[in-house]
DNA sequence: TAACGACCTGAAGCTGCTATAGGTCAAGCC
DNA sequence: GGCTTGACCTATAGCAGCTTCAGGTCGTTA
């Protein structure tokens, strides 16, 4: 009756829910290579385990903070890889996040520059009146 | 000799570099209608005044942080349009900073994700030895 | 049994640039 | 004068990263 299929394993649409990233993204993922190893139920379906939804959640995050889709394939073939690509990995996530640290300081700059512009308009309307 | 101009009169190069788009995005940015309102010299060149390049430093502060084109060129047209336009401008800019501080929240996010990640690795090497 | 909903595929469309090809013009050099 | 160089110009094609659409397959429910 309810079963959602094996305990452990998740629908598309739970893992769209989870993740943030929508339905099409994650088939448009699988098929450039950032997540090839989703497996299918006899009907054809994705089947998600619990790692492949975290997976796809690293991912999202990764996006989210501008990393490019070519970075996120070859993070995605060492991750392929298995354990011994760990120290890669995360030497790649640190590159990341550094980029990260830069994309967040210029956000505050622009922020900067978006007050300092509502703050002239302030004063536009006082000199109107 | 070495005049550029009218003082107060920038070439493209000058104003890419200010605001850092690029060549292309300026012009492509004032094909779509960002700022219609560019003069040429007798050359066909494009000369932007002081203000002109006030605008596309704040139009790339605006890009920069998730304005959508369409938005943007909203706003764009309310400039065109003026000083009358200047309380919906700053309503417009209200709501986009609203967006903003949404956007560097989810930044800090996938931050804490990244971090938490970094984490895992480096108790998986660990587990390793 | 027919209709619904959730999934599937492949292909076309969209946004926001970026790169390329080909041309004009002024400045500097031989 | 003739030649090259460099900064600009236009128009068009291409690219990244999705999203939307058309059309099809299941399993469940009324």
């Amino acid at each position: 009756m309810g079963l959602t299929g094996k305990a452990n394993c998740m629908k598309i649409s739970e893992v769209s829910e989870r993740t943030g990233l929508s339905i099409s993204t994650i088939r448009f993922y699988e098929k450039s290579g950032l997540c090839p190893f989703i497996k299918r139920g006899t009907d054809g379906k994705r089947t998600f385990s619990k790692s492949d939804a975290d997976w796809l959640e690293l991912l999202a995050s990764l996006r989210a903070t501008g990393m490019p889709m070519a970075k996120m394939r070859a993070f995605a073939n060492l991750y392929a890889c298995g354990d011994d690509t760990i120290q890669e990995r995360k030497a790649a996530l640190l590159v990341h996040g550094q980029s990260l640290e830069d994309r967040q300081a210029e956000l505050d700059r622009c922020h900067t520059i978006l007050n300092r512009k509502l703050q002239r308009y302030d004063d536009m309307m006082k000199d109107q009146k």
